[in-house]
RNA sequence: GGAGAAAUGGCAGAGUGGUCGAAUGCGGCGGUCUUGAAAACCGUUGAGGGUCACACCUCCGGGGGUUCGAAUCCCUCUUUCUCCGCCA
């Protein structure tokens, strides 16, 4: 969520920013300055009960001591008075509390100034793009027939297990999957990033912590009976690592690298973009996690997508990055940086991967903090990307790589399949 | 799943109703001494709210209660450990 301080002291910089969203926050960010205030008003007054309070309870020890029950009865209604109306405050302040934190939690991330206006997709800005088009002859296929031609992925199974959207794969395609899982995280691990396996499933403070909850509730799958939340990113339980630590400055930047199987409802979605493998509830994917102090983030950022860029340039497939605009962004970040690489058969561009800078956004949730150099404790900036996940790289490979002798695959990945030939 | 024990500062570990935000040791930081270091000695060292700054307030696993007053007593949840059962 906002810190609040930024919000007092910047007020106008942040409501126009937040423009770019395509959203007025103007009322958001007043009501949540006056609760603040009405919320400090009443933390100084319950305070000074309290104060008043304390300072009567050590009286009335002292006159037990020196043997004078009489007084120490007069000063025991005396408290009991003030105790109700500590009490009443005690209530008042919990409600402004948790009236703030509802409205705090309300606003989305403050845009980064190099984000560019508009509403939708259409207006995200193309910063790089590689690669040249294949040409592919007329009978090429999407990659959904490729699966079912060289049985790589069964989607019938899968339906029949569980549902649309659970594809199971068999033979090389279920090795392909395990030589990218491998192959990215080699990837990482050599780039600095630490490998971590977490649980699959998080609880409701996790959630939280990076955003998910209470913005995304309907997205996740949610097991009731022991209140947990299957991930829909490796993001939640990596970054959640770190919720509740105060860091030392000289511990950042802190990376992680973690494969999972990522679980999603996608309530509402439907029609031919969906095919395939172009939209799944379970999704293998291998994300980078990064903890930096505030005046490196951004460095960080460039960082990360070069390093994505640098994993992509080995599958030999033509792509582009993007930089969203603000009606596009997440609700969570301040700038992201979608991959898509293009599917001749699809003819159309398929992201593959996304990377963002939090900054404060997600710290201050997950009371993430550094300790710095004077000694004072400030929030950490987070940042993560995929690096990357596998589908729609299948998709690309399987659909741009597709000739009358096979499927090729690309030297740096044929080490890890042990084929370099679909046939 | 059953029985018992426990949860205190970065760590270890005292503290069973007021003098406790908390002894002591280790670790960290600053200093004295030293050519430098070690040792020794002295000082300092949790977080949050609040304030211009102080004052002040809150926090001893989470939540609730008893009491004028709770780390300490009661209830509850969670977690950890030991024993038994089950089990990849």
């Amino acid at each position: 969520m906002l810190d609040l301080s930024v919000v007092r002291t910047d007020k106008k910089t942040v409501i126009t920013a937040l423009n770019k969203r395509g959203i007025d926050a103007s009322t958001l960010i007043d009501n949540a300055l006056s609760t603040d205030e009405k919320r400090r008003g009443l933390q100084t007054s319950l305070d000074q009960k309290l104060a008043l309070a304390n300072a009567l309870a050590k009286e009335i020890g002292e006159l037990y001591k020196s043997g004078n029950p009489a007084q120490a009865n007069q000063k025991k209604e005396e408290s009991a008075a003030l105790k109700s109306e500590t009490k009443d405050l005690q209530t008042q302040l919990s409600q402004a509390e948790s009236e703030l934190h509802e409205l705090l939690c309300s606003i989305p991330n403050i845009p980064h100034s190099l984000v560019p206006n508009g509403q939708s997709e259409d207006d995200n800005e193309e910063v790089f793009r590689s690669g040249e088009v294949p040409s592919l002859s007329e009978d090429a296929l999407p990659h959904w027939e490729l699966a079912a031609k060289y049985e790589l992925i069964n989607f019938e199974l899968g339906n029949k297990i569980t549902g649309a959207g659970f594809p199971v794969y068999t033979g090389k395609g279920a090795k392909l999957q395990r030589a990218l899982i491998s192959f990215f995280l080699d990837q990482n691990t050599a780039a600095g990033y630490e490998e971590v396996q977490v649980p699959h499933l998080v609880n409701e403070q996790s959630g939280f912590g990076t955003g998910q909850l209470p913005d995304k509730e309907g997205q996740m799958y949610h097991v009731g009976a022991d209140n947990l939340y299957l991930i829909p990113t490796a993001e939640v339980p990596i970054t959640n690592l770190f919720r509740n630590e105060i860091v030392n400055a000289s511990d950042l930047p802190i990376t992680r690298t973690g494969y999972t199987p990522c679980f999603r409802r996608e309530a509402g979605s439907y029609g031919a973009h969906v095919r395939g493998l172009n939209r799944l509830h379970q999704f293998d994917k291998v994300e980078i996690v990064r903890l930096e102090h505030p005046d490196k983030a951004y460095d960080a950022l460039d960082q990360m997508v070069e390093h994505v860029k640098g994993i992509l340039e080995q599958f030999e497939l033509p792509y582009r990055i993007l930089r969203l605009c603000g009606g596009d962004l997440g609700f969570t970040a301040a700038m992201t940086y979608d991959f898509e690489i293009y599917s001749t058969a699809q003819k159309r561009w398929l992201e593959v991967s996304s990377v963002s800078n939090f900054e404060s956004y997600q710290s201050t949730r997950l009371k993430l903090r550094f300790k710095d150099n004077d000694g004072n404790s400030k929030w950490v900036h987070t940042l993560n990307g995929s690096a990357l996940a596998l589908p729609r790289i299948m998709a690309g490979l399987l659909e741009n790589h597709q000739s009358e002798n096979g499927i090729h695959i690309p030297k740096a990945l044929a080490s890890y399949t042990g084929f370099d030939t679909i046939h």
